[in-house]
DNA sequence: TACATTTGTTTAAACGTTTAAGCAAATATA
DNA sequence: TATATTTGCTTAAACGTTTAAACAAATGTA
């Protein structure tokens, strides 16, 4: 048995006014009398009535809702964007619907159609590792919704970006590691498809010529960054004749791996080998010893993501452009790069 | 410039036949030829047809969206839930709304008027910390939609719950710690209020009783189990003038703060103190020595909430009453309990 | 007093679907 | 051949809002 909901017109009933004049005293309109908007409240309140978000986005054109779209929501990185992002948000009207891609090309894809077909007012998103294909992407932007990408972006969208400036990051972290007396510095990194870790590998290249530092090929590999993939990865490099004596991770999952190898095989970290990961997860500064990484400034890039936003649907603007927006990201030296003050 | 949406009756008005056609040929409806359907899809298809959720919800009555409402995603157990609960339901062509309550009453009762107000046709939720006054999800029951609840749940709203069986857990941990040798153990406990931990406790003074060993109130205390909480609470059960010598956390991430002092304060874990977390989140396994915790079944929460979702949608049923399922918890013994294999 | 403006409301159309009911043409059944 | 059934579509109403347009009554202005 179905209950009943109420409806504006349940409430006009009662008080003997057209749904018309119900509506407008909901909204406050100034050519609706005291009186009958105090009388709609209380009715309205009297019948629990609760507007119906399908209707009013139908006719209004506008669904108040944005659309989210992360690889997955369980890092720190991402949740932690996400509640900044509904902060911002709500405090405008909107309510967010938060989809995983789970890295997956096709449940990306499935998402924003999800999402389209829900009439969001926009999306906001972060692309999955597998994604090359950017037709989907592209099919957000013909239907005339903003699209702001942060973390995993792409130029070729041209669309607004808010990221941190990765090339420089690896310059900073191979800067950190010369310093504490590395010469040997691996790369475990991610897809260079991925831009994002295109650019880590193209800073640490461009870094160890800076440094004059050899640059090795059988020191830089690219995977899918898992725990799973950074073990792998450390296990190939301890397998090499010369191994290296620092190993920076393009993400803090990996680095992890990695650790754990180096323990297993009894290798001290950072005497015989430095380690250095990528994310500032909350886990690096949880395991012995604590991993060096890099802070992404999750919250400023939620926050800025949703302003970014904001800022189209207040200009009424449609007209969409490459326009990134790059935060310096911070180096936190931790333990497991940290010669001087480790033991 | 807004871009025009596509409608179904732009492919009516190419194909020169009815909005009603259109409508039934993309619903694979009998009563319409072949060739007709394959016209509509055809003209569908280059028009860039995305049927307008909110125009069909609104008419039919039924979204085909799920609310999900959970304290916070960044917690293995609740993404995992997620993940699960969304594989289900998309098989059946339902699309999931995340929203995070961040353990706050004031933001849960948002989350749930937002859902409402998206119109969703069911929620599936796991309860903030805070929560004590039901009426918002009582408002929920009354609009006469399914709702599920899960780990965090509350039997007076009279609705399905899936969850673990955590007083009997309670007990198989204090049985695992007294057959390791240990005598005086603590519980760093949740909030009594909270159902779940309260069974925890209850189940820890019971098993204690049973185990004949002593019930000292300052072994067992109440916080909100975040890794701040933990640090607080062993440490006040360090400064006891007898220490306890295994300590019983209720959650991975107090336990990890529990951990952190006691590596400061240089005991050894298990020797001197044993450790149990609880949640099996992944850090358990990642930190030196790794936590001894207990597997909630994520997994199987999220797909048994789905399942129970679905069977109300079938069965076109609306009445709900009280209806349990109970998973067995499983412990899983790491080096931070296990006396004989640590070292 | 006559006209203009403001106030408070109603009417009706619209948003993009779905769906019950209706109907003509084609096909089957007797 | 007459009647029943099936096929393939159309018409029109409905879902619950919002909003432009209209309008009567009240108030202001000359």
């Amino acid at each position: 048995m179905k209950k009943k909901k109420t409806t504006i017109k349940d409430i006009a009933n009662v008080l003997n006014i057209s749904a018309a004049a119900v509506s407008k005293a909901l909204h406050n309109d100034s050519r609706i009398s005291e009186k009958t908007k105090e009388n709609v409240r209380q009715v309205a309140k009297k019948l629990q009535y609760q507007p119906n978000h399908l209707a009013s986005a139908l006719r209004s054109g506008k669904s108040n809702l944005v659309g989210v779209i992360v690889p997955r929501t369980n890092s720190n990185f991402f949740s932690s964007v996400i509640q900044n992002i509904e902060e911002v948000l709500n405090k405008k009207g909107y309510s967010i619907i938060i989809t995983q891609s789970n890295e997956s090309y096709d449940k990306e894809c499935k998402s924003i159609d999800t999402l389209l077909y829900t009439q969001v007012d926009g999306i906001i998103a972060s692309m999955a590792n597998e994604t090359i294909d950017l037709s989907s992407y592209e099919k957000i932007k013909s239907k005339g919704i903003p699209l702001i990408l942060f973390d995993r972006g792409e130029n070729d969208l041209n669309v607004d970006y808010i990221g941190i400036d990765d090339y420089n990051s690896s310059h900073v972290i191979v800067e950190h590691l010369v310093k504490n007396g590395c010469q040997r510095i691996a790369h475990i990194g991610g897809y260079k498809r991925t831009r994002i870790y295109n650019n880590r590998i193209r800073g640490y290249v461009d870094a160890l010529k800076k440094y004059k530092l050899p640059l090795d090929a059988e020191l830089l590999t690219e995977g899918d960054l898992t725990i799973e993939d950074g073990r792998i990865k450390m296990r190939q490099l301890l397998s090499l004749k010369t191994r290296p004596d620092a190993v920076y991770v393009a993400g803090d999952y990996a680095a992890l791996g990695a650790l754990q190898v180096l323990k297993e095989h009894k290798i001290l970290v950072p005497e015989e080998i430095s380690l250095v990961g990528f994310g500032n997860e909350p886990f690096t500064d949880m395991v012995t010893p604590k991993i060096t990484s890099v802070n992404q400034h999750s919250a400023e890039i939620g926050k800025q993501a949703a302003n970014t936003f904001l800022k189209y649907i207040e200009n009424d603007t449609i007209e969409q452009r490459l326009n990134k927006i790059i935060l310096t990201a911070e180096l936190i030296v931790r333990d497991s790069s940290n010669k001087k003050t480790s033991l």
